[in-house]
DNA sequence: GACGCTGTTCTATT
DNA sequence: GAATAGAACAGCGT
């Protein structure tokens, strides 16, 4: 589930349903997802208050006061917002419990999604934030982006590196080189300006109209609080492989490039030029 | 039953 | 460095 956008609808369905209560306590039946203390998490966290959500690329922040809570969903996680002493269901493994009666259940099956908490005056110097590249709808079209394509990696391999951009994953990279008619696996370096900036006009395009629909749901999963993402059906490449192409009717292709499966037009996407 | 996928990212290896 | 393979894990389709 988990893109940029989708991380954006989780950020706003939980700012409007959990901002202002506070966190009696915290069960927590996984302890390998928390980074660092199990109890220093704990201490952390409990008798707080959630005063606001944040996001950064694919990171949730809940801001409590003088500590950030970061939540990674990775592949699968989701949040469901539950009466308290609901028992989990087997895939839950974090319950916040607030005060007023409600908890909130951190549900993941293949168990990849990950919590941190830290002192809000350090937030700036947790690794996994520091390391971002900036967040596509921050640039600039006239900003200089050179930096951010440099190197002989395929553009694909840099859509999905997370020090370059921000947020994006592997629906959008693909959703964003089909808007910019690039083949995924041209070096990103032989990208001149028009390119560049095609490529970050698409971006701020797609995962705008994406956050609009509230993400998007492939495969059968549904969107954290029960919400559906709609934007699975304005997807034009990714998953297609075989159906035509939406711009030129060629047949979707699909590859596998930098170790993740690729789907383009080999039409609207040569290799040579844009 | 085995194998090869899957929206992510970190670590080890080449 | 930089690119790639493997690992963390569970489920689903072939």
């Amino acid at each position: 589930m988990p893109e940029l956008p989708e991380v954006e609808t989780v950020r706003r369905a939980l700012e409007r349903t959990i901002k202002g209560r506070s966190i009696e306590s915290v069960a927590v039946f996984h302890p390998r997802m928390i980074q660092g203390d199990l109890e220093h998490f704990r201490n952390l966290v409990e008798g707080r208050r959630i005063e606001r959500l944040s996001r950064r690329g694919k990171y949730l922040l809940f801001i409590l006061g003088e500590v950030a809570m970061l939540s990674h969903l990775r592949m699968e996680g989701k949040y469901y917002l539950k009466p308290a002493g609901t028992p989990p269901e087997k895939h839950e493994h974090v319950v916040f419990t607030f005060t007023d009666g409600w908890a909130l259940h951190y549900h993941d099956v293949r168990k990849f999604g990950t919590f941190e908490a830290v002192p809000m005056h350090s937030l700036e110097d947790v690794p996994a934030l520091k390391k971002l590249g900036p967040e596509p709808a921050e640039l600039d079209l006239r900003d200089d982006v050179t930096e951010i394509f440099r190197g002989e990696r395929p553009i694909k391999a840099i859509l999905l590196d997370q020090t370059r951009l921000a947020g994006i994953g592997n629906i959008y990279a693909d959703e964003i080189l089909h808007c910019a008619r690039i083949h995924p696996e041209r070096p990103g370096r032989t990208l001149g300006v028009r390119l560049r900036r095609r490529v970050i006009d698409c971006a701020q395009r797609i995962l705008a109209a994406a956050v609009q629909a509230g993400g998007s749901s492939v495969r059968s999963y549904r969107n954290t609080l029960g919400e559906d993402g709609r934007f699975e059906r304005s997807l034009r490449v990714h998953t297609h492989e075989g159906k035509p192409c939406p711009d030129c009717q060629s047949t979707i292709r699909k590859a596998q490039i930098s170790g993740r499966g690729t789907y383009y037009c080999p039409t609207c996407q040569r290799r040579k030029k844009g």
